[in-house]
DNA sequence: ACAGAAGCTTA
DNA sequence: GTAAGCTTCTGTT
């Protein structure tokens, strides 16, 4: 090696866990093999190769090897036991990649290095070393933190995932330190996934400034009662041995005695039938093709290679990457590897040949062949160019496309732009009303070369409504409301959010489309707080200038339909097309309609009770101050526990798991009835001031100045089970328990001349419960219109409904809502504040009066545990990929949850199919009835009050129908509806 | 300015 | 024991 060289090293076990959790999981499709990080790394290494040959970018690799670490015992363990003890396993699904990633190193031509008692870095350590001396420049291929004190003006790092170097000045900003100091500041903050020890409290901000001061570590533990913070000396002092042990741990070691010297690292060409022959055995099928282009080898040609497959249940020592040449099993005969894990059933299984699956792979291909390039997207910025667009739209019949607007609050929003897209890759923005200016005071005029909003949106309504196009956006409902309001209904259209809510509800990661993105496409796309900022410095996204503007929004729109692309033919092959199509795009439209109407509410009741709640809450005040004896924050926890516990030396405390003391409600109730004053007080003080900051002062902010009324968003795509949930203001949770807090349902009110009409299922998820389970008591006591909670306390205790103690009804209800939440008898035993073993008496007795139940549960538990997602009557489906979690506690959770799922999804399903079917029954029966809100069971209305009884029954026929005619329970489902003024007297 | 914990509201 | 969202406090940035 000599001056002038390159050296690229690759932190290669680095990379697979970098790899392995930033790439959305990919299985072999032959064997469900697990391949994602593999395929990262090829990918990766591919690139970094293909680079070498194009001299027209700056780093030109000559030389090139791939690092591993050998095994996590090191000589830095017996420096310091505890170094990297509380590493966990690998996941399972990882452990067969470690070895097929060395294996992929070898198959591009590669040096693959490894060295016993040393880790990754301190290989990577030496050879930059060497490099140094040589008068070559290295580059390591690393994003870790650890490696930073190697940078260097001939050392710089890149990071392959995020196409970032970093050299001297990237980490003077990321750490406020020279790669010089990042030793000592390592030694200072420590690193808990290491477990390196570091000084408690010391954070690398603080380390930084301490090492500004000081110069070095050596110079700040020689100096340190100089530092001004007490704490801040007292622990530096304390702990200077664990900075000193620390700074050893994260010392890299440059002098490994190496097997391979520099010259052996020189980069060769790839030898095309090798790599193809790998990778034709991953199943690489878009790589492949690349390796065969570029080293022109006929795929056809070559032999799929035979690899080894490291096997979970063979793994052995803590990092499992370790014995790379270890114990190899004989491959297959047909030169094809074992599955690491057998396929569920349903779930990323082999393609059958059926056409569904083999369209999904197919779209998946045409959705990230082209390459993502925001700079190609083009600004429309006259009426001939927008016209050209259309008609080339409704050529292409589908397009995608995103509001830019000022506002998240879609009643608020004001259009700045719009971005379309009709393939992968051509997207254009049309920007209506971008400012001059950079955020200045008034922010400008207009800019020029912008269409009139009037004259674009003449010339996209036609298409925006076109029957013949399909319309691709993420989270249509926004889109909806604000279109809308310029007068266009769109339509039709798919939800890029709600197809992968139907396919995916419950798998980690939301449904967002950055999240979608980077799963799907490994794409981490621009975020409007790069362009516009965030917090108070924001500008409004019409300052942003337009080219900018336009490679963000076109990005929404293009990644919006390669999502589409390759999300929706997989509802298809997992025969999730009805749930789609009966149960969440349908709604779409109703909710935003429920949303634009939005409620009438009170502000001078609000006001007033806002008034009341003030003065009770400080005589509340001053009572607590009084017994206290001085004027504590009432409203934290952590001064309240000290006082009741600590200062007052009140019986009966318990801890938070932060170790604080607990001060909730229940416990302050148990002290209270206990013959305490105080706890009652603080129980009362909160009541009085939750309901005010939370509703009586909250709400008015949210009534529209256009409107004169409060509109919510729903989200359909927030929850697992398929409930709605509501937020800004959240509607869901408005109180109902206690008579002060129904107050506040007063304030919302029927426009005059109207009433509000409120309709609730009864006891719907125990009906649900009853009818899936198949109980015949519950069934029958559901039939006859019976009181439920009795009829299940006179079968488990033997006493006739007639005269029941309202204390035994009361525990029969507690287990029957126990069943819903998937029963504990740690959970009963708290909710009927009873030992558990009484709560495990009343369960088995429960469950031999209805040992149906039982098997409902038991076979839920199995049926989760075997595809990793329940069912829903209707078919949508929940994931519990953890329900496998070799954690018992995190294993019996998701078993409760998948319990509570099946009930509480069915029972949103109903109302959600009750909700589609709504409006047109309506409007059938020739009424004027508009639905406001949704409450999980409850529905709200408002209509003329004229028309109110005609109402009643219609709703109450619809929504009891709901299932009809998908499925026909067995158990009668029962309304309750009733009108009034508002809603605290409706409901 | 933001994030997490604790607490409280609903079905 | 299930499912959510909002406010306050607290510590860090």
């Amino acid at each position: 090696m000599k001056k002038g060289d390159h050296l690229f090293l690759v932190d290669g076990s680095g990379y697979i866990f970098r790899a392995y959790h930033a790439l959305p999981p990919l299985n072999r499709k032959s064997d469900g093999l697990p391949t994602s990080a593999v395929l990262g790394f090829c990918n990766m290494v591919w690139k970094l190769m293909q680079d070498a040959r194009n001299t027209s970018v700056g780093i030109v690799p000559t030389h090139f090897a791939v690092i591993f670490d050998y095994s996590s015992k090191t000589f830095r363990s017996d420096l310091y036991p505890e170094y990297k003890a509380n590493r966990s396993a690998p996941p399972e699904d990882l452990i067969p990649q470690f070895g097929l990633i060395r294996q992929a190193t070898v198959a591009f031509n590669l040096p693959c290095i490894e060295m016993e008692g040393f880790e990754a870095d301190d290989i990577i350590a030496t050879y930059s070393r060497l490099a140094c001396e040589v008068g070559a420049d290295t580059t390591i291929v690393s994003s870790d933190k650890d490696l930073m004190q190697l940078v260097g003006p001939t050392v710089g790092m890149y990071d392959p995932m995020k196409d970032r170097q970093i050299g001297i000045p990237e980490v003077v900003e990321k750490w406020g330190v020279p790669p010089e100091k990042m030793i000592d500041l390592q030694a200072l903050t420590g690193d808990s996934v290491d477990n390196v020890p570091g000084v408690p409290g010391i954070g690398p901000k603080t380390a930084a400034q301490l090492l500004e001061q000081f110069g070095d570590l050596d110079g700040l533990l020689a100096r340190a009662s100089e530092i001004k913070q007490d704490k801040r000396r007292e622990t530096i002092i304390a702990n200077a041995d664990k900075a000193r042990i620390s700074r050893e741990l994260v010392t890299l070691k440059n002098d490994v005695p190496l097997k391979e010297g520099l010259d052996d690292l020189i980069l060769h060409a790839p030898d095309g039938p090798k790599l193809i022959g790998f990778l034709k055995t991953m199943e690489f099928t878009t790589l492949t093709r690349r390796v065969a282009e570029a080293t022109a080898t006929e795929i056809g040609d070559v032999q799929a290679a035979s690899v080894t497959i490291e096997r979970a249940d063979t793994a052995h020592g803590p990092d499992v990457g370790a014995g790379a040449p270890a114990a190899p099993r004989p491959a297959p005969p047909n030169g094809t590897a074992e599955p690491s894990r057998p396929p569920v059933r349903g779930e990323d299984a082999p393609p059958q040949g059926d056409t569904p699956s083999l369209l999904s792979a197919l779209r998946l291909e045409q959705a990230t062949a082209r390459k993502i390039d925001p700079s190609a997207y083009t600004a429309i910025r006259d009426l001939a160019a927008l016209k050209a667009w259309v008609a080339e739209a409704r050529e292409a019949g589908i397009l995608a496309f995103d509001a830019e607007t000022t506002s998240s609050d879609p009643m608020q929003a004001e259009l700045i732009g719009l971005s379309m897209a009709i393939a992968p890759g051509r997207a254009v923005y049309v920007p209506l009303a971008h400012m001059s200016g950079n955020g200045d005071l008034l922010g400008g005029g207009p800019l020029a070369d912008q269409i009139a909003v009037r004259e674009a949106l003449a010339l996209l309504k036609p298409l925006l409504e076109d029957r013949s196009v399909l319309k691709i956006v993420q989270d249509m409902k926004y889109d909806i409301v604000v279109m809308s309001r310029h007068g266009i209904e769109v339509g039709p259209f798919d939800d890029t959010m709600l197809v992968s809510y139907v396919l995916d509800a419950g798998t980690s990661g939301g449904h967002d489309l950055a999240s979608l993105s980077e799963k799907w496409l490994g794409h981490a796309p621009a975020s409007k707080k790069e362009l516009a900022g965030s917090g108070k410095s924001a500008i409004g996204f019409g300052q942003v200038d337009i080219e900018r503007a336009t490679a963000y929004a076109g990005e929404q729109a293009d990644l919006a339909l390669r999502l589409w692309q390759l999300l929706k033919p997989r509802l298809a092959a997992k025969g999730l097309v009805s749930v789609y199509e009966r149960l969440e795009r349908p709604l779409v439209p109703v909710l935003a309609r429920m949303e634009q109407r939005g409620i009438s509410i009170d502000r001078q009741i609000l006001s007033r009770l806002s008034g009341e709640l003030a003065q009770g809450a400080a005589r509340v005040e001053e009572e607590i101050y009084g017994i206290v004896g001085e004027r504590i924050n009432i409203g934290s926890p952590k001064q309240l526990g000290d006082i009741l516990f600590g200062k007052m030396g009140l019986p009966g405390g318990s801890k938070t798991k932060t170790g604080q003391w607990s001060t909730s409600a229940q416990l302050l109730e148990d002290l209270a009835a206990e013959g305490h004053e105080l706890p009652r007080k603080i129980v009362d003080w909160r009541q009085l001031t939750k309901l005010k900051s939370t509703y009586t002062d909250a709400l008015p902010g949210f009534i529209n100045p256009g409107t004169n009324r409060v509109h919510t968003s729903y989200a359909l795509a927030a929850t697992t089970t398929g409930r709605l949930s509501s937020s800004d203001p959240n509607l869901q949770n408005i109180p109902v328990r206690t008579a002060e807090g129904r107050k506040i349902r007063t304030a919302f009110i029927a426009e005059k001349g109207h009433k509000l009409v409120s309709a609730d299922y009864s006891q719907i998820e125990l009906r649900v419960l009853a009818h899936v389970a198949e109980i015949p008591q519950l069934k029958q006591a559901f039939a006859d219109g019976a009181d439920i909670h009795a009829i299940t306390a006179s079968e488990m205790f033997n006493v006739p409904v007639e005269g029941m103690p309202s204390e035994v009804r009361r525990r029969a209800k507690a287990i029957n809502f126990g069943i819903i939440y998937g029963i504990s008898a740690f959970g009963l035993a708290n909710q009927l504040s009873i030992p558990r073993e009484e709560a495990s008496a009343y369960i088995k007795r429960y469950f031999e009066r209805f040992p149906g139940i039982r098997d409902y549960i038991e076979e839920t538990k199995t049926y989760a545990r075997e595809n990793g997602f329940v069912e829903t009557i209707f078919g949508r489906r929940i994931h519990y990929p953890e329900i496998r979690s070799s954690n018992p506690s995190v294993r019996a959770f998701n078993e409760r949850a998948s319990i509570n799922a099946r009930l509480q999804g069915t029972a949103a399903d109903i109302i959600r199919r009750a909700m589609v079917h709504m409006e047109e029954a309506l409007e059938k029966a020739k009424l004027s009835a508009r639905m406001l809100l949704q409450v999980h069971d409850e529905l709200i209305f408002e209509t003329v009050e004229a028309e109110v009884e005609a109402t009643i029954p219609v709703v109450r026929r619809v929504m009891e129908n709901a299932p009809m005619p998908a499925v026909s329970m067995s158990v009668p489902l029962h309304v309750d509806a009733r009108a009034a003024h508002n809603w605290d007297e409706a409901h």
